[in-house]
DNA sequence: TGTACATCAGTGAACGCGCGTTCACTGATGTAC
DNA sequence: TGTACATCAGTGAACGCGCGTTCACTGATGTAC
């Protein structure tokens, strides 16, 4: 096999960051290897550096994509409930949803890679992606808020926290009847919750 | 070196399970190498497995070793502060401190394994001991609150994923304002909210 | 209590394995004329 | 438009490394008499 053209080269660097992106929020980073990531693209592991300059370079991209899935979910359930306390509902329905806790790889990554960004090197790359992503979705999850300014951000900040330990436990937890109460239980006392 | 006595054998062992449930809540599973934890006690790895029959199988011990020192925090607490109230302020103090986000080692394993308990295999020791430790300690956080039966736990559960998610993204954005803002803003709503 | 011997905790080399990364090579793509 | 050549995406073997696990061996401990 010789040469790819400029397109199809493009086509697989976007392949292997989209694999990343779903495999590093299932396995987390040290869960998938650079051979895997390739043949998700159909191709060997050898021409890696053609594309990216490290593994840990990619991984820090492919945050970045991860964060904008979820970063577009926010910006489109705002915009199809205009009324804010709706569309709050909302959120809180979809993302403490059984369907979101089975599917990791294509869910929020606020949740799926806090560990990662915690236990990571505080000047990697990953690191600083998902503390950027983390920033972004705090102050879009604030519009979410029947409230403005300092008080919208700490209900986003009460928000957010609840909605990752109910998803992380659920997680843990998973296949016991305790993970689908957490969900459960955090939904309805959000919801109820007066805003 | 010939043969250690059995007591300084089990001593050993001992040492080797302490420092497993430390670097297991600080780096996960995968972040620990089995000489690493034999060195913990002095000792070279080649007789790891003396005293354990797999790796899997220590993380297992250690993971219920880690819940052991939660539990008992939870239970000194109520036994100092007989109103639930007070104690229940008390718990929110200690647990979103920096202090506690900062030395994960000996911190909440429910916090610090709950990645490693959700990707990690289902059958698998450490997920097993993980979920056991999480209802224990959830049937803890229930005597916290100033309800009985069903409502006590679901305000457990409302507890422990705000406490979780709270104490989670802090670590994850270790060094930023945020993560400091993050402890104080859920420390404050929960300690506000009527129980 | 003293001696002979079996036990077994710990050592350190070795095992196969998968990892991230490097590199000489291939041959289709892209470009210069 | 057609041809010659440089470029470079992808291949596959190889690198050093650390991993979990195994094993022959050592020699102090524990036990039987």
């Amino acid at each position: 096999m010789g040469r790819s053209s400029r397109a199809d080269a493009a086509k697989h660097r976007e392949e292997v960051v989209a694999a990343t992106s779903r495999l590093l929020r299932e396995r987390g980073a040290a869960g998938m290897s650079v051979q895997d990531l390739m043949a998700a693209a159909g191709l060997t592991h050898g021409g890696f550096y053609k594309h990216f300059s490290s593994k840990e370079e990619l991984v820090g991209i492919a945050t970045g994509t991860a964060h904008h899935e979820i970063q577009s979910l926010l910006e489109k359930l705002l915009g199809e409930f205009p009324d804010r306390t709706e569309a709050r509902a909302e959120l809180l329905d979809q993302y403490l949803a059984a369907t979101h806790r089975d599917s990791p790889g294509d869910g929020c990554s606020i949740t799926a890679l806090a560990s990662d960004a915690a236990r990571g090197p505080a000047e990697g790359p990953l690191r600083k992606a998902y503390v950027a992503g983390l920033e972004s979705v705090l102050g879009q999850v604030a519009e979410y808020q029947d409230a403005e300014g300092e008080e919208a951000r700490r209900r986003a900040i009460v928000d957010l926290t609840s909605m990752v330990g109910a998803l992380t436990l659920a997680r843990a937890a998973r296949g016991t009847p305790l993970s689908d109460e957490i969900l459960d239980v955090v939904r309805d006392a959000l919801s109820a919750q007066p805003r």
